[in-house]
DNA sequence: CATGAATGAGAGTTCATTCAT
DNA sequence: AATGAATGAACTCTCATTCAT
C-alpha cells in the first residue's frame, strides 16, 4: 500500500495537476491515472483513496509553507518587515507549489467542514491570528493607517496575495520576488500617485 | 418550459444559494430540489437542465453588472471618479447578488471553457479593457503611479474586489458603500501611514 | 372522461400518427399533445392512459378489418377468389388507416403478451385459420400448388401484404386496388416468365 | 474502452437477443446485464452506450452481409442465378444472426434519421441498387416478367425475405437453404398451379 | 376542456473503489 | 506494480400520470 515514496511523489504532483486544471470533484480518478500512464485502478495501490491524495497535497503544502511562516514570525522583525517577508515566501510558495495553492484556494472552503481536514481551519486561524497581530503592531507603532477596520485590511491582503495563484504561471516574465515587490508597493503605498500629496519630499 | 416567472425566479435564487454554498458540481439536482421543497424531477418542469439554471444564474449576473458598468464608463468620469464607481457598483452587486457572485468567482474560469459560456470570456475581456484604459488615463493623467506594471495592478484590484463575495454577508455590519470606501481607500492610498506625507512629523 | 367523441376521433388520429412514425415507446404523450395543439395533462380528460389510446387504435383497426373479412369469407367464393379478396381488403385497410396498420406491424408481437392486448392474438389465429383453410382448399381443388409447406406459404402471404404498409403512402401513384393486382399477380404466378415453361415457344 | 474481444462478444450476442426479443427502447440497460449475469454499471466498462452496443451489433451485422452479397455481385452470375444466391445468402444471414437481422428490421426506419446510423440508409441505397438492377437485366433477358412495376418487385422481394426473421428460429425443422428454395420458388413461379395455365406441357 | 405544477418511478450513465490474477 | 473486470451507490434526466384551478 505504501511503496516508494518517489513513485508516490510523482503519482501526487500529477494529481496535484489535474485537481487544480478541473477542480477536484470535476477530477475522475482515471483522469489522474490516464495523465500518469495507468489504469485507474492501480491508483489504489499507492493510495487509499481519491480524498487521501488530496489530503496528502494539501497537508505537504501546509507544512512546508509553515516552516517559513515560523522562520519568518520567530525572527522578531518589525511590523513592516514581518509583512514584506510573509508576502514574499508567500509568493514563492505559489511558484514552488503553484497546483497544491490554486487547490486550496479554491476547494479549502469546502472541505474545512469534513473533520478529516479540520486542520485546515487551524491552519488559516494561526494564518488570521499572525496576521492581524502584525498589523495591530504596525499601528501601534504608528506605521499603518489607524483609520481601517483591521478584518477587512486582513482580508484585502490575505486575498490579494492568495489569488494570484489562479493566474500565476511559473517562469513567467516576474519572478516571485518581483511580483511580491509590486504587489506589496500597492497594497502598502496604494496605487494613487503620493507625488500630490506631499511634494517636497520627493 | 418557460411557465411563470416568479417560479423560475425563485427556484433560480435557491439555487444559486445552493450552488455558491456547495459548489455546482458538488451541488445534486436533489439538494436544490429538497431546499425548495419540491421532488427532483419537478425542477424540470422549469428548465431544461442543472447547467441551464447555472447559464441562467450567470447571465443573469451578468447583464445587470454590465447595465450598471455601461452606465458609469459612458458618464465621462476621470480615472479616479472612474474607479471609484466601478468599484462601488461592483460590491453594491455583491450585496445585491452574492450567490451569483460566489459561482462566478469560483466557477468561471472552468466553464469558459464550454461553447455555451464563452460569453463569460467576453464578459471577462471586456471588463479587462475597460479596467485597464482607466488606469492607463489615470497614470497619463499623473493621478496613478507609473512605476508599476499596469497588468498587475489590474489583477490586484479585481481580485481584491470580486474575492469579498466569498466572505461578504449582506446585513453584516458593514453596508457594500463602506466596504466599498475602505477597499478604495487601501487601493489607491496603501495601508502604510503617509506619515512621511506630513513633513511636521518626520 | 368520455367527451364529444369527434375530439377523441380528431385526437386519436393525431395519436396514431405520431405512434406510426416514432414508435409505440419512442412516442411520448407530450409529442402527441404537441401535435394536436394542446398540453400533455389535458389528453388525460379524453383517455385513461397512453396505453388506451393505443388499444383503441389497434381495436377500432381490427373490428373494421374483421369487418370486411368476414364479409368475404361468408360469401361463399372459391379459393383464388377468395385469396383475391382478401388481399385487396387488406390494401384498402392499408389504404385507409395506414398508421393503424403501421403500428399494428410494429408492435403487436411485443403486445400481444400483455393481457389487455389478448386480442391481438385471437385475431392472430383467426387470420391463420382462415387463410391455411383457404390455401388447403385451393391445394384440394388443384388451383394451388401441393409441392409447397402450407405454413411457409401462409407467412409468405400474409408477410408480403401487411409489410407494405410500411412504405405505403395513401394517395400515391398506385391505387389500393392496382397495388393488390400487382401483388397478387406476383403471388399467384411469380416473377419468373412462364413463356420457357411453354416448350413450344421455346 | 475495448478489452478482450471474446468478452464483448459474448455481451453483445446477449444485448442482441434481448434487443430482437423486446425492441431496442423497451430494452433497458439493465435487463441486458440481468441476462449477462453482471451489474448494470459494469457494462460501461466494456460499451460506450446503449446505442453503441446497438450500433456494434447492426454495423457487425452489415459487414458481414455484404461480404457475401459482394462475393455473389461479383461473380458474374445471370440474373437469376444471382437472385437465387442473394436470397439464399439471406435466409444464411438469418440463420447466423437471427437476433441482429430483428433488431434491424424493427428499428432500422428510426434509427437511420439519425447521423450515427445513416451507414444504415447507404446500405438500403446499395441493396436497392444492387436488386433493380438485377431484375432489370432479368427483364431484359426475358427470364423476368415485363408486366410489374419493377420497384414493386424490388419491394415484395426485399420484405419477403427479411420479414421472415421475425418468425425464423434457427434450429427448426426447416434449414436455411430449404427455406431459401421454397421461398424462390414461390417467388419465382408463383402459388397458383402452372397445369392450368399450359395443360399440353403436363 | 384545458392549464400549470407537481409527483414518483425508473431510465441511462458515471465513478470511486475492490480484488483476483 | 499494475491490469481487467466488476461492484454499487449516486447522479441527471425523462415521462406517464394526477389534480387543483
Amino acid at each position: 500500500m505504501s511503496a516508494a515514496p518517489e513513485r508516490r511523489h510523482e503519482l501526487l504532483a500529477t494529481a496535484a495537476e489535474v485537481f487544480a486544471a478541473q477542480g477536484y470533484d470535476a477530477t475522475t480518478v482515471r483522469k489522474i491515472a490516464d495523465a500518469a500512464g495507468i489504469l485507474a485502478g492501480s491508483l489504489y495501490y499507492h493510495f487509499d483513496s481519491k480524498e487521501s491524495m488530496l489530503d496528502e497535497i494539501l497537508s505537504g503544502f501546509l507544512n512546508e509553507l509553515w516552516g517559513r511562516y515560523d522562520a519568518v514570525l520567530a525572527a522578531g522583525h518589525g511590523p513592516t518587515e514581518t509583512i514584506e517577508a510573509l508576502v514574499t515566501e508567500s509568493f514563492r510558495e505559489i511558484d514552488r507549489h503553484r497546483a497544491a495553492v490554486a487547490i486550496y484556494q479554491k476547494e479549502s472552503r469546502q472541505l474545512r467542514e469534513q473533520p478529516r481536514f479540520g486542520y485546515l481551519d487551524d491552519s488559516q486561524q494561526r494564518f488570521e491570528r499572525a496576521w492581524l497581530r502584525t498589523l495591530e503592531r504596525g499601528v501601534a507603532a504608528g506605521v499603518f493607517r489607524a483609520d481601517l477596520d483591521i478584518r477587512l485590511t486582513y482580508r484585502f491582503v490575505r486575498d490579494t496575495v492568495w489569488v494570484a495563484a489562479s493566474w500565476y504561471r511559473p517562469g513567467g516574465q516576474h519572478s516571485p520576488e518581483e511580483i511580491a515587490r509590486q504587489y506589496l508597493s500597492m497594497v502598502l503605498e496604494g496605487v494613487a500617485l503620493r507625488a500630490r500629496h506631499d511634494p517636497v519630499t520627493q
